[in-house]
RNA sequence: AGGCGCGUAGCUCAGUGGUAGAGCAUCACCUUGACAUGGUGGUGGUCGCUGGUUCGAUCCCAGCCGCGCCUACCA
């Protein structure tokens, strides 16, 4: 074995290896396990997001898998509707095309073409994680099946009445020329004006103000509304107002919209461009009068000077005729969120179109009950109040996108226009009675992406067939899921797996923090502080990682800033720690925080605890190969055999239950802390002085042999899933020793807590050896004594188990402390001038001559002895107080008496040494 | 405006109604025969602030300060 760990050699060759093998499909004889994987856009490349939940993914997977579940991680990849269309718009841009140039059919062929040279990407990617998905069950929401299902629960949806077509108010992208659903606008603050604006009287006796934030609209005003309790305006309910800049007379209408502490208490009202505006004309009747074309310039609505003006230009020309004419009463800077789309980053309108709708409510009460009655579970727990939330107050679900790649709508429209929706449009008119020399067109519209991904627990298992799969994997175990899409997609995976699988898709869902850098901004291109997981895993030098963050930018201005924080930040690039460094850093990050804050220094402890392992499996190798491990012959097994071996039962139920738990950051914390301080740390080496004595005995030797070989075997398999690679190389050469076989340790057992036997005995003879060695080492540090020094150790004031244990562990003492020797003190020996440490009654002497300095010595007892006296202090305090002695619980009372008897000990053998210093000087 | 969350060592984070922990960083010593990606021993914290409940609060409750996220928004 080489002497320090080097993933690279082996990761690629084990992946390989497992997948040809078939180890990642269903097999286990237990019950069903089932993720469903949140199909990642098919386009698209790994980021750090996709590593943290795949690895928290496969390690659930793993361990399962190992645990003898009838085990399923579903692999699969979404068309990401929009995201998609951009890129390919993009690559057509570049060559000084647009998507109409090429017209529907061929563009849409080129998506498919560009899905099959870019879809490869992510799962390629996936591999060198080490992800263990059923590749050969992989689903895309577009595949023939899945569409099929996707029409399917679109016609019946219909059928029922919970589609609807309808014309009103959505969110337009006059960028990507789509309406887009609720959820994907997103608001942020943004400075702007707030213009006060006269509306003249008809008969010209005055004027009222109204403010807005956008003037442009008011092309489209139908009324101006105050509100009815308002007593400066009841008056004027019903006169009319001159509308500046047309020749149109508006009323002023009484409606409790207004709000009459806001401005002026007047407030326009634009029924075709505002939301609030739209419910107040459907009160009053009032006409919509849509002033913007698609693209969001002005149409034929508006006067013929404004005509064919983008929204913007319009509004500075009509601001500056509003000022000619005198109209503008004031302009005030003003603060206000300004919606826009998410993906395209253009402002929003409010535009009026025929969209399809899915009517919610219905869908959304089953929903919310099925959490209520814990038929699924967040994790954490608190995640459902924000489900609640949003579900009690969900409105209709905008679903049609007039885009060309995705599932285009099953509706058909005849010359009149009346629509028809079925399966085909065989089924349209054979169900309608319609001849085939009837025309029929379909719908333009596609289907907003979350759509097909709702059904993705149910259809990537075959539904709407009645397959074995949906039998056994339906609905899954748990969905693990980043917090910011719970709306988007697990709430709606919920409402329509209850509807078409009557069932929940999902028994719990994991809610993890999203990962950010180390300052806790999102990583995002145009902040250039992404980092490619894959780059953690292989390394890049500077060179190539300033190149890769600074080119492709949306705002290349950007690029300088980005460079010089890079090289800040990473001067010597990013060193290569191997995929299961990474995955242990982000097991070990998986708090219940919202927020993981990403440090690459993580990774580099997580690398060397890789090198620890593999050197401990180097060490239990060169100790036990071609050695007899006790697999035959008769066994004995030490204290400190008994001792490891109890320890890692303790390991085991702490791993099992932080995977229970979705607590992976405990379980790689207790699985880090057993291998490295107890098995490492102590436990290798408490072995060598037995396997290196000549007076270890055969069974004895066999005994360590057998519990090094078979505690690292044991960590194996409980770090297997989360650190698959160096587990699986170390395994195969570790396990025969430990008398294991298999092809894989995939495939082995996943340790329990059972597998060793708890022996408390062995655990505090063990503590008092431990302790034994500490007290030494502590003096020897302390003290600056040299590791190489040899020197002899004398105790005093040992008890009978004291001298027991000191015989048969003298051993280990001696050879742990690093010392020459141990003896008692004899009856009546005068103790030598020494440095001290305590073990229960017993002391612990280090004779000074030489190698002490008394003034060390004494301060260093000094200030244990003020510790001592801080601690017992608090002990005395609490043991006073009355109330405390008459209301504690009795342990804890005699605990606490406990301690002022330890302290008190300790204190007072402190002082006599201090005492035997001074004197001796 | 409503909802949710956070504030613990220099940094990133665990944690518990009764001795405050880890990783990284830091200091000292050490090329000991698994590992210098290592070993040994240290340094470092009034657990955001103020009250309350309690025998006892970093933990539970209330208020405040600071920070963040989500949802809905006044034109």
């Amino acid at each position: 074995m080489d002497k320090a760990y080097s993933p690279r050699d082996i990761e690629g060759r084990l992946y390989t290896h497992w997948e040809s093998a078939d180890y990642f499909s269903p097999r286990g004889l237990g019950a069903a396990f089932c993720i469903m994987i949140p199909p990642p856009n098919v386009t698209g490349t790994l980021h750090m997001g996709h590593a943290f939940q795949d690895t928290i993914m496969d390690a659930l997977t793993r361990q399962m898998r190992m645990s003898g579940r009838n085990t399923l991680w579903q692999a699969g990849m979404d068309h990401a509707g929009i995201a998609t269309q951009m890129v390919v718009e993009r690559q057509l841009n570049a060559e000084g095309k647009t998507r109409h140039d090429l017209g529907r059919e061929a563009f849409v062929a080129r998506a498919w073409k560009w899905k099959g040279e870019s879809g490869g990407t992510i799962s390629r990617q996936l591999r060198r994680l080490g992800a263990s998905l059923d590749w050969s069950r992989e689903r895309f929401t577009m595949d023939p099946d899945l569409s099929a299902a996707v029409t399917e629960v679109f016609v019946r949806l219909h059928e029922e009445g919970l589609i609807y077509r309808g014309k009103r108010l959505v969110n337009w992208d006059p960028v990507l020329l789509t309406a887009v659903s609720d959820l994907e606008v997103v608001a942020e603050e943004e400075a702007g004006q707030l213009w006060h604006l006269r509306y003249p009287f008809e008969d010209g006796s005055g004027f009222v103000i109204v403010a807005t934030t956008r003037p442009e609209t008011l092309l489209g005003d139908a009324a101006v509304a105050v509100n009815p309790d308002d007593e400066r305006y009841r008056k004027l309910v019903g006169k009319k107002l001159r509308l500046p800049l047309t020749d149109r007379l508006i009323p002023i209408i009484a409606d409790a919209y207004a709000d009459p502490a806001f401005g002026s208490g007047c407030v326009k009202i634009t029924p075709a461009h505002d939301f609030n505006d739209y419910e107040v004309g459907e009160r009053h009747g009032l006409e919509k009068i849509n002033i913007l074309d698609p693209s969001a310039h002005l149409n034929e609505n508006a006067p013929a000077k404004y005509r064919g003006l983008d929204r913007f230009a319009a509004r500075e020309i009509m601001l500056a005729d509003l000022a000619a004419a005198g109209l503008i009463e004031r302009i005030e800077a003003h603060t206000h969120a300004v919606p826009r789309g998410d993906r395209s980053g253009a402002i929003l309108e409010p535009y009026l179109t025929d969209q399809w709708y899915v009517k919610v409510a219905p869908l959304a009460a089953a929903a919310i009950t099925a959490v209520e009655a814990g038929r699924i579970r967040f994790v954490p727990e608190n995640w459902n109040k924000t489900y609640y939330e949003w579900m009690r107050n969900i409105k209709d679900w905008c679903i049609s996108r007039q885009l060309w790649w995705g599932h285009r709508i099953p509706a058909w429209y005849d010359a009149a226009g009346k629509v028809y929706v079925g399966r085909s449009i065989d089924a349209v008119r054979a169900s309608n009675g319609l001849a085939a020399n009837v025309a029929l067109t379909q719908d333009d519209d596609v289907l907003d992406t979350w759509f097909s991904s709702a059904l993705w627990p149910f259809s990537t298992l075959g539904w709407p067939k009645k397959t074995a799969d949906l039998a056994t994997f339906y609905p899954s175990s748990v969905l693990v899921t980043g917090f910011d899409i719970i709306f988007f997609w697990v709430a709606r995976m919920i409402m329509l797996g209850l509807k078409f699988m009557g069932d929940v898709p999902f028994r719990e869902v994991y809610v993890h923090g999203l990962v950010r850098d180390t300052e806790g901004q999102k990583m995002s291109k145009s902040k250039g502080n992404v980092i490619d997981p894959l780059d953690i895993v292989d390394g890049i030098d500077l060179e190539s990682l300033v190149k890769k963050r600074t080119t492709g930018l949306m705002q290349p201005q950007l690029a300088p800033a980005i460079e010089k924080a890079t090289r800040k930040e990473f001067p010597r690039g990013i060193e290569a720690h191997g995929t299961d460094a990474l995955r242990f850093t982000f097991a070990a990050l998986a708090t219940q925080s919202r927020d993981i804050r990403f440090d690459l220094a993580r990774v580099g402890g997580y690398r060397n605890f890789c090198n620890k392992l593999w050197n401990a499996a180097r060490y239990v190798t060169l100790v036990t190969d071609g050695q007899d491990c006790g697999l035959r012959g008769e066994v004995e097994l030490s204290a400190a055999d008994c001792w490891i071996r109890s320890r890692c039962s303790f390991a085991a139920a702490e791993a099992a239950r932080g995977f229970a738990d979705y607590r992976f950051d405990l379980a790689a914390q207790a699985l880090y802390e057993f291998t490295w301080y107890e098995f490492c740390d102590w436990y290798l080496e408490l072995s060598k002085p037995i396997l290196q004595s000549p007076a270890t005995s055969a069974a004895a030797l066999r005994g360590t042999r057998q519990t090094l070989a078979q505690v690292l075997e044991t960590i194996l398999r409980l770090l297997h899933p989360i650190m698959p690679f160096i587990t699986e190389e170390l395994w195969t050469r570790i396990a025969p020793l430990a008398g294991k076989s298999g092809p894989t340790i995939m495939l082995a057992p996943y340790p329990l807590a059972s597998d060793f036997p708890r022996d408390a005995a062995a655990e505090s003879e063990m503590r008092w050896v431990m302790d034994f060695i500490l007290g030494v080492r502590q003096i020897r540090g302390e003290m600056d004594i040299a590791p190489s020094k040899r020197f002899d150790v004398l105790v005093a004031n040992a008890g009978e188990r004291d001298l027991t244990l000191l015989k048969s562990h003298g051993g280990y003492l001696e050879r742990l402390a690093q010392v020459a020797g141990i003896r008692p003190l004899a009856a009546g020996e005068a103790a030598p001038q020494s440095a001290t440490a305590l073990l229960g009654e017993m002391k612990i002497l280090v004779p000074m001559a030489g190698l002490i300095d008394v003034a060390a010595e004494r301060e260093r007892l000094g200030k244990r002895a003020t510790r001592a006296r801080a601690e017992l202090a608090k002990c005395h305090g609490k043991l006073a107080n009355e109330k405390f002695v008459a209301n504690a619980p009795p342990e804890v009372i005699a605990q606490e008496r406990g301690r002022v008897a330890d302290f008190e000990r300790e204190l007072a053998q402190i002082e006599t040494q201090l005492k035997l210093l001074a004197e001796l000087r």
